[in-house]
RNA sequence: GCUGGAGUUGAGCAAUUGGUUGGCUCGGCAGACUGUAAAUCUGCUCCCGUGAGGGCGUGUAGGUUCGAGUCCUAUCUCCAGCA
């Protein structure tokens, strides 16, 4: 399901094949957390330059409920997004939602709308994200952020124990999805049943139809726990890898050097999270990384702040208000091609929805045409050169 | 003209029986946001000072009191009702 078409140290220029099509890498996944991006349509995503994205778990088993979402035909064509789809594993809400219990047997978190205990361990997220249905699923892992090496390794080794789990049960629910398509049709495709939750081309095969399982490397910024956690990894069957638990650009290219020398070349690497910062897209592909996703862009877009070539732009500031410029003169997204800096500033005063859309709009477009740029500077030979004038500029 | 009510910051409201008087919301000025509890959150927002700090303040002018946004007198303005 992977391809690679060029290689420059870590760095490669591939293909992501799944059901629902191809994701040209490196790329930028879009965050759809509850099957929709904040603000957007899917049309809007798609001119953007969009290629692929990511739902969540544990806020898709909350709202509507994973019966659901399988019940309209999985994920993609429930929120009728007829490309690759992602859903990370609630493993993220370990750390990110408050009062969650961790155990062995699994992680207990809270309902966010009504304050009941929701149990998940890794077969449940297994589970969950088969019924929901996406083309890459992630492994359920223990998320966690500390400096002190020993509660990163206990987090690691959980994260390890339940890699083999969810791995486990995965491969148990492709098995009974074989079953099931023999029986309604012999001598078919042997995970037909799968077919409502994927599509569709003449072409489908075990290949196509097959829901891929990332597993996630841990080990926060501890150079042996990254050797310990990437070759732990490797020697399981997974169809690709997430990068866990980083959150800063300082000290991240030695985290994916570690890592992405260990773990197998021929598989993707997704690193989770990562992409609020230029230079975190350019660390990630320089260190061997092939898709990203990160909520920063959208967030910050709603919130008023906007990406240009010459670094961050608040368009709430007041000087924002008579400035009759587009966002950024070298965008070519639909904000900056038909909208001055004084309009989003207005509507942002004015509290209108438009005004995150558009917000929304440049900045997702910024990144996913940034990342884009890396590929075709790679393809070119010209990363070097094209990383250090967009850097310099950016952070002057 | 009479009766009653009200005048506090850019706006709307607060401030126990007079008791450390600048509090809240909005607006304004900035900042933050990295596998989304986030169209959210944080700081500042009377004047002077980079700062420590200092100064003034509840329509106006007086008064009572140790102490007044709160009480008294006069006066101005606004609102309501009555002539």
């Amino acid at each position: 399901m992977f391809e690679i078409e060029k290689r420059a140290g870590l760095a490669r220029v591939g293909k992501i094949i799944t059901p629902h099509g191809e994701i040209e890498t490196p790329a930028f996944v879009v965050a759809a957390t509850k099957a929709t991006t904040k603000a957007l349509t899917n049309a809007e995503i798609r001119d953007l330059g969009g290629q692929a994205v990511l739902a969540n778990t544990y806020h898709l088993l909350l709202r509507p409920g994973a019966e659901i979402v399988e019940q309209a035909g999985g994920l993609s064509k429930f929120m009728a997004w007829d490309g690759p789809t992602f859903t990370d594993s609630g493993g993220f809400q370990v750390m990110s939602l408050p009062g969650t219990k961790v155990t062995d047997e699994g992680a207990e978190f809270i309902n966010i709308y009504n304050g009941d205990k929701v149990k998940m361990t890794p077969e449940d997220s297994m589970r969950i994200q088969w019924q929901i249905g996406a083309d890459i699923h992630m492994a359920f892992d223990h998320v966690a952020d500390s400096s002190e090496h020993a509660a990163m390794k206990a987090c690691m080794e959980r994260t390890h124990a339940w890699a083999e789990r969810c791995l486990e049960e995965h491969q148990r629910l492709t098995t009974r999805c074989a079953a099931i398509s023999r029986r309604q049709q012999p001598g078919g495709d042997p995970l037909f049943a799968l077919k409502g939750k994927t599509p569709h081309t003449p072409q489908d095969s075990a290949l196509t139809s097959y829901q891929a399982l990332f597993g996630v490397v841990q080990g926060g910024y501890f150079k042996d726990l990254r050797e310990e956690s990437a070759g732990f990894h490797a020697s399981l069957p997974f169809d690709g890898f997430g990068i866990g638990s980083t959150y800063r650009a300082e000290g991240l290219m030695e985290v994916l050097t570690t890592t992405n020398s260990i773990l197998p070349e021929e598989k993707p690497r997704h690193l989770l999270g990562m992409g609020q910062e230029p230079r975190d897209i350019f660390i990630g592909v320089e260190g061997g990384c092939d898709t990203f996703d990160c909520v920063a862009p959208t967030r910050m877009a709603r919130n008023g702040t906007l990406y240009t070539h010459d670094g961050r732009l608040n368009i709430n500031n007041s000087a924002m208000t008579r400035d009759f410029r587009p966002v950024d003169a070298e965008c070519d997204c639909y904000t900056c091609q038909n909208h001055t800096r004084a309009y989003l500033a207005h509507l942002f005063r004015a509290d209108e929805i438009t005004g995150k859309v558009l917000a929304t709009i440049h900045n997702e477009r910024f990144v996913v045409r940034l990342t884009d740029q890396t590929r075709e500077s790679l393809l070119d030979g010209t990363f070097d050169e094209f990383k250090k004038a967009f850097l310099s500029r950016y952070y002057k």
